[in-house]
RNA sequence: CGGGAUGUAGCGCAGUUUGGUAGCGCGCUUGGUUCGGGACCAAGAGGCCGCGGGUUCAAAGCCCGCCAUCCCGACCA
């Protein structure tokens, strides 16, 4: 491919509304343009980057015995209103009404419309297990789109559901959709970490989220180097270091706390440390209010509260509603005559003699004690994770790594099948529901995180596997008839070995080409200019390294192409060796 | 939806305080000279100053309303 004939926009400077480097190198390199908040257009260049993570995927989908489908985008509202989820689905759901006032939306995902295709086809136990996936647009109208092509309104995803016939099958579907993944992603070239993660509305009891690491992720893993552990700070489970404490139970004592509310106020003022006081938080949930307790120096994790008391929504009760519940103000809530269930942070089950709000305005006690003063309806792991903390398996302390979400799997159960009575028949001739998996990867921000993971301050760096070109071939002068003569016969040679080739034939200064260059970030640089034809060469120069090297004109197409394949072969053994972890895991 | 900010040429910005009919850099066009890290000279093209209304002899600027975009919080691939 020419360059002067490729829709390939560059810009020196990024425009102001990126913030993100991937945002910000992604327009820089006339990947995407913005249509609207969220919507993006994908120009030549970046979608072939795209094209090639989806060529991955499809491969490795394929690979793990799943078949490709293609799903229409707009759905009717009734199947939607089968599974519930027309009403329990948010805003994020864009519905709209056609020229009959028909309800209509546009899917963000397609559990319901996977469903209402296999009900009916799929009847017998021996035609599962059913793996059916499709590269498609979602749409979810999220609230604020943001971070460019991270988290767009319309993108690219990849999405799977698997059917079984009971719980071991649906077991052995997910560990196959976790192996297809970890190759995925080492196929792409990216570092990444497949984490336990919170399920969230999608529902179901476990799930993992492939991360991509990157300062810049939004997420944070807590990974155990010893045991391999690994989850998402959402949901990482700690082992507790503190010892209990031994001191004698002192008096309980209410002590004067004008207008100190936070654990900062009461600290400063009583001159005594965060971990000596513990706070007391109240919730709404839909199996009634409850309370919690973690020390001061410490962060509730409300997952955890949600799962250890098994409800499907919780959140802070309202200052009113605090004060219904406790007879005292926000700030001031304590255990001490609290008639809700009071759920307790392991580590506060150690303290003794320890400050609690006293359920009245501008006093707080001294010498709570547990028991003694109150009683805990369950002792948990219920805080957040911090640095130095140990893992609960191994007892090892934990890594931290920044990560970007660009898969999650799931074991969705009934959860689909039931409400909408998805059923075949088992070996007894009886009627069963079928147990489903869904399997996303989000594939434009794949490439973002890409970006993310590979830049430098010049530009993107590809992994040569989803790099939109494998070279860049860049003559210092194209008028120069010489210079032009071997340009073109090794550009032709390159394309007949199957490579792909940049060629850089544009009226610029050396200068202009080698800066787009660095932007765009294709693996090989090959540059041909006087100075390397004098030695009959021409220059190797790889994105990710500083060397150049010289290579002789009639080796250089040989020499390319074994480069690429050795590059190629070590990704794809780095793959092997990833997947061969992941199976035992 | 709450908080903050910004809309002026394809991109980055100045001009708004103190109203007088729009400017800089990059990019683009033409000609010439250059050619190993965003070259140089010369001549050009390009703007409902986000939209609507108001004030005024006169509005990019002042007033009112709206819209869009970006950033910080709750969602998620």
């Amino acid at each position: 491919m020419k360059l002067s004939r490729y829709y390939l926009p560059t810009y020196r400077e990024s425009p102001a509304e990126a913030e993100v480097i991937s945002h910000q190198l992604m327009l820089r390199a006339g990947m995407v343009k913005k249509l609207a908040a969220g919507i993006y257009n994908w120009l030549p260049f970046g979608l072939r980057a795209l094209r090639k993570v989806e060529e991955i995927i499809r491969e490795e989908m394929n690979r793990a015995g799943a078949q490709e489908v293609f799903l229409p985008m707009v759905q009717p509202s009734e199947l939607w209103k089968e599974s519930g989820r027309w009403e329990a689905y948010g805003k994020e759901l864009l519905r709209f009404q056609d020229r009959h006032e028909h309800e209509s939306c546009l899917g963000p995902t397609h559990e319901e419309v996977i469903v209402d295709l296999v009900r009916g086809q799929l009847r017998s136990w021996r035609q599962l297990p059913v793996n059916l996936y499709q590269i498609q647009d979602k749409f979810r109208d999220e609230i604020r789109p943001r971070f460019g092509l991270m988290r767009g309104r319309e993108f690219g995803m990849k999405d799977a559901y698997s059917f079984d016939a009971d719980e071991p099958g649906a077991e052995k579907s997910y560990q196959g959709m976790y192996a297809a993944y970890s190759r995925i992603f080492a196929r792409c070239g990216l570092e990444f970490r497949a984490v336990e993660a919170v399920t969230g509305p999608i529902g179901g009891k476990f799930s993992h989220e492939f991360m991509v690491l990157a300062d810049t992720g939004e997420d944070t893993l807590a990974v155990c180097p010893k045991c391999g552990y690994a989850a998402n700070l959402e949901k990482a489970e700690v082992k507790t270091a503190a010892k209990p404490e031994t001191d004698p139970e002192q008096v309980l004592e209410k002590v004067h706390t004008p207008g100190r509310r936070t654990v900062e106020e009461v600290c400063a003022f009583l001159k005594l440390a965060p971990a000596n006081l513990v706070k007391t938080l109240i919730f709404e949930s839909d199996k009634g209010p409850v309370a919690a307790m973690v020390r001061g120096d410490r962060e509730l994790n409300p997952n955890k509260l949600q799962g250890l008391i098994n409800a499907d929504r919780l959140e802070m009760a309202t200052p009113e509603r605090i004060q219904e519940l406790t007879k005292g103000p926000l700030g001031f809530s304590g255990p001490v005559g609290l008639k809700i269930p009071i759920y307790l942070d392991q580590e506060v089950a150690l303290l003794k003699n320890f400050i609690t709000g006293a359920n009245e305005p501008d006093y707080h006690l001294l010498n709570t004690n547990l028991t003694r003063d109150f009683q805990a309806a369950k002792i948990a792991d219920l805080r957040v994770v911090v640095p130095g903390d140990f893992c609960n398996r191994c007892g090892s302390e934990y890594h931290f790594h920044k990560g970007i979400e660009v898969g999650h799997i799931f074991k969705l159960g009934l959860k689909y099948s039931k409400p909408m009575n998805a059923t075949f028949l088992d070996q007894n001739g009886k009627e069963q529901f079928f147990i489903m998996g869904c399997y996303g990867i989000g594939t434009s921000r794949t490439v973002a995180a890409s970006i993310e993971q590979n830049h430098d301050p010049s530009g993107i760096i590809w992994p040569l596997s989803i790099a939109p070109f494998q070279i860049y071939l860049l003559p210092i002068n194209y008028k120069d008839e010489r210079l032009r003569k071997v340009t073109d016969d090794l550009a032709a040679e390159l394309e007949k070995l199957g490579l792909e080739v940049l060629l850089d034939d544009r009226e610029e200064s050396p200068g202009v080409k080698f800066k787009d260059a660095d932007l765009i970030g294709i693996p090989l640089r090959i540059l041909v200019g006087d100075k390397t034809l004098a030695k009959d060469s021409v220059e190797f120069k790889l994105r990710n390294q500083d060397k150049k090297e010289l290579v002789l004109i009639s080796k250089a197409a040989m020499a390319a192409k074994e480069l690429i394949l050795a590059q190629l072969e070590a990704i794809s053994q780095k793959t092997d060796r990833i997947a061969t972890q992941a199976s035992k895991l």
